[in-house]
DNA sequence: TGTATTAGTTCTAACACGGAAGAAACAACC
DNA sequence: GGTTGTTTCTTCCGTGTTAGAACTAATACA
């Protein structure tokens, strides 16, 4: 096992690597002696490589800035939806390798497990140290305990796709993993808390205080997306008035154009009206942009972090309406009151997946083994998909 | 200075007091061992006494539960409001022992400073190890940043009160301050996360996540309290319509019923007209029950802990109309969720001062000293008030 | 070439922690 | 009434982690 100083030290290098000894020692509150001891196993072991850095004028001795070694290990992420798997191979630190979506045939938990291995083979990516697996419901030690929208209750999820793959399987809630990879690797990284509000097929939210994500039951039931935001907009699918869902839902925004329009739209298309300056459209992106803004400030007053990451395939609508978000955020906040960071993380789909591999770094951090005998990280070593 | 696990100890006593060795091992996370080794020298120096808790008939050994040395140290706690104090004398576990209230004379610092160090020596007890001073408004390292309501900006505040009084002063946002009073000797004790939502002259706001009051500064502004409630309410000073303030602050509850009745009434009379069944003062409370509510069901829902303690002099209000709130909860929550925890503080004016003298044990606890030569409780011993 | 400056290492003493084993204090049982 | 069993707590001691002191390393600058 790593102590917790090690743990600590390997997650400092993988967060913020390239990083300077000297710049660890503070970071981590450690003496430069005992950063020289615990670094040394890793550079022993391979885990991390030494830059020469060469000098950038200051005056003194240069720094020897650590680092993971590159390509030490691959991960996979996949995220389960309703209608498919999103599929990516990532580097330690959550850069993506490779992206693929696949349409999900079967719902039952063998079925699903079956396609995701299959999915996770297909990247073509060897030396996967561990596969980290997310979805839409409640999950605790590899099981889920419930996933509505697979009509699933208590299935031990994590170990039907081990079984099929060899290689350490992570479960975690779609929007906690999210969360996990903006605080770790995305918009998030150095800031102490935020909220993540997600919008696509659904609306989703998370919350990081105190640098840690928080993981209680309640994030995986989904109430964020319900949150009541309007008393004039349409109905959610469990009949909130103007909820989150109902404001900012995709489906929901098609729908209202569509019929405005009386004829069938895609979201995109609705975003693309909307920037051609067609009128009803304007009018309800414009309306979900108030919805979205006047949820950050929700959010924003009611967690006191004053920064907000919004991510989600369909999260175009904020730079089509960014004016009408940040309006909507003034007016319920005091001008005295710090302004509300807000980071938009663009990459859509593969987002999603990249949450659940940061969730599969996490524990392979954890199982980290620097005595000699053991191999480094745990599957890697023990080799490629069987 | 305490290393980590001393100042885990005291913290773990003074909270869960008495208890048993035993319990203290698997609640710290140390061997039995270490935990005599720890245990020595508060023994020795007389911070702990050793109850001889005669056997309870169960098998074995009988424990003997470790607790804080009763009449260790008193504590002054100091409420600072818009024209009153309120002061509170107390044990080491924030327990009343004297509660007073002042009128406000002057408003500037040296003046406030005045009459709060005036109200602490009235308070007729000695050996106060420590003063904590609560008020509304942006609060760090001692200073007063900004207090809207009393028009102070950037005011080194203890140190004024210190200079005073000799005691070691602590200052802490008012709601900050209630909430760790909750979470250490209040309604949230053995609560992991949870809001405090306060009614009275204003409505406040504070969170607790992971064990932890949530202190940015986003605390001291008090934004919580101009949540949007209710598209159909009063306007409240700012000019919210429906905010919080306007549905819950007793103020605007006692505007609303005087001019439904015509004939000036406080809050009080209200609620006991209301009581009564008379239909103006009960419209109001309904509505503003049903608010309180929206107000709950908003704050679990967005900062994903399932409890709300309720606080503040105006609580009352819960208690003549739960149903309604606890409808409107149910109302923004999803069945599959669980229940929300509702814990109602009612102990009116003192709890805020309570608050504040939580926040001087707080800071004692730091300030213990082990080592022979030293005085244990830094102010304790140096003497009564000068 | 020397000096100042910053980075990082080696050696070592202190210390905190837990495992093993034992002592203490009771209940239950024969 | 003694023995056994159970739980609590302590003593002894080995192990592993930490930081202080002194040292080496590598640069800029005079």
């Amino acid at each position: 096992m790593l102590s917790e100083s090690e743990r600590a030290l390997a997650r400092a290098v993988l967060i913020h690597g390239p990083i300077s000894r000297s710049e660890l020692t503070s970071r981590l509150g450690l003496s430069p002696p005992s950063l020289t001891r615990l670094v040394k196993p890793f550079l022993d072991r391979g885990l991390f490589v030494e830059l020469d850095d060469r000098t950038d004028g200051s005056i003194g001795r240069p720094v020897r800035p650590l680092d993971v070694r590159p390509g030490l290990a691959s991960f996979a992420g996949v995220k389960v939806a309703g209608e498919s798997l999103y599929v990516v191979a990532t580097d330690v630190r959550a850069g993506l390798l490779a992206y693929q979506e696949h349409a999900l045939g079967r719902r039952d938990p063998d079925g699903v497990a079956d396609e995701i291995a299959a999915a996770v083979r297909g990247l073509g990516v060897d030396q996967i140290a561990g596969v980290g697996v997310s979805l839409g419901g409640a999950v605790r030690d590899g099981r889920v305990e419930f996933a509505p929208f697979l009509d699933w209750t208590d299935v031990p999820f994590a170990q039907l796709v081990e079984d099929r793959l060899g290689i350490p399987v992570s479960l975690e809630n779609d929007l906690v993993a999210l969360a996990e990879a903006e605080r770790w690797f995305g918009l998030g990284r150095g800031i102490p808390g935020f909220a993540v509000i997600t919008i696509g097929a659904g609306v989703g939210y998370a919350l990081v205080v105190n640098g840690q994500v928080v993981h209680s039951r309640e994030a995986g039931v989904g109430l964020g997306g319900h949150i009541p935001l309007s008393t004039t907009g349409p109905v959610c699918h469990v009949g909130h008035r103007g909820c989150a869902e109902a404001m900012l839902a995709s489906g929901s925004i098609a729908a209202q154009v569509s019929a405005a329009l009386q004829r069938p739209l895609d979201y995109d298309d609705v975003l693309r009206l909307a920037a051609q300056g067609d009128p009803a459209a304007t009018t309800v992106v414009d309306e979900a942009a108030a919805a979205l803004g006047r949820f950050v400030a929700l959010a924003v007053n009611l967690t006191l972090q004053p920064a907000v990451v919004l991510a989600g395939e369909g999260i175009g609508l904020f730079a089509l309406a960014e004016d009408r978000v940040r309006a909507a955020i003034a007016a319920d906040r005091d001008p005295r009151a710090e302004p509300v960071g807000l980071y938009v993380d663009e990459s859509g789909f593969s987002a999603w997946a990249r949450g659940a591999a940061t969730i599969a770094i996490q524990d392979a951090v954890d199982r980290i083994r620097l005595d000699e005998r053991a191999p480094v990280l745990l599957s890697a070593d023990a080799g490629a998909i069987t």
